[in-house]
DNA sequence: TCCTGTTTGATAGTTATTATCCACTGATAA
DNA sequence: TTATCAGTGGATAATAACTATCAAACAGGA
């Protein structure tokens, strides 16, 4: 959430070109609070933009994740994955390999109801990420994603 | 995780014709850890069941997680999701129509470190579950996805 | 065993995302 | 200011995961 001059700073700092369209991608998503998708990022730029490229848009937002400047609010996973255990428990997941673990801790079970006006909450999920026992000892063999 | 004669009596109960392949990807999915993929299964089980198809499993995937049976791991979003926060916070996911709202408090920032052997944790996200006020509000006009 | 609504397998279609390719541009140096 | 050029953007093809279609086979009850 940085302002014009912050991002032209931060975009030298890192030594990667400031465009037109880095920057519009990036002010329009911080301009909003509803966690737009590529998609809907595309369609509000291309009035402004009328020739900017939804591939474009796409490359943007993975060069602002990468810099740090965006966040991704689901899992960059692009399989789902199923579990035969439908009890409330919680998962680690590694974003080297794509190996997930259970966790089971009552602690996590029970978390502060969040006060999101009006929103009727009918469970929760938590997921921690980071390196599994295997990734964390390899010392760069990132195997990336395993079926 | 259901045994053979459990898993009998509960499609019964719920007037779901039992198929041999409904059964089959229910005991290959509960005999394993490892939250596989919808293709992963298939590998797995198409040495047992050379006939089997992709598209079966996926169609029984989602006829166990309609009837309570298993559970995705990750959000079932097609569409990947941003936010220019890059602050830790969580969210709270509308199940009917996608909307996504911010939840900061730092109560959830601080959770028990889980002790998963070895894993090198870097970061955790809570997300909570359930309708919006507009959906909780609405009869049953779902929207199932918004862009 | 027979009957009928459901499911399966084969395959085509869809959707989100990524790769390719070349003209163009932003950043640096002259 | 202009020349240079690695990196970027736009157009579009390709890919990957999933979903729809539909005729043939099946499950479960009579
Ligand atoms: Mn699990
Ligand atoms: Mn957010
Ligand atoms: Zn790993
Ligand atoms: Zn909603």
């Amino acid at each position: 959430m940085k302002n014009r001059e912050e991002v032209r700073t931060l975009f030298k700092t890192k030594k990667v070109p400031l465009t037109h369209q880095r920057l519009a991608v990036y002010e329009e998503l911080s301009g909003r609070r509803d966690h737009p998708s590529a998609e809907a990022l595309y369609e509000s730029l291309r009035k402004a933009y009328p020739s900017l490229s939804l591939a474009t848009v796409y490359k943007t937002l993975q060069t602002l994740h990468e810099m740090g400047m965006v966040a991704r609010v689901d899992s960059p996973a692009a399989q789902a994955r199923y579990d035969a255990i439908v009890e409330t428990h919680h998962h680690a997941v590694c974003t080297a390999c794509g190996r997930i673990e259970d966790l089971f801790d009552p602690r996590l079970d029970a978390l502060p109801e969040p006060k999101a006006a009006g929103f009727v909450i009918s469970g929760h999920s938590v997921h921690f990420h980071g390196l599994c026992a295997k990734c964390a000892k390899a010392p760069s063999t990132r195997t990336i994603k395993e079926k």
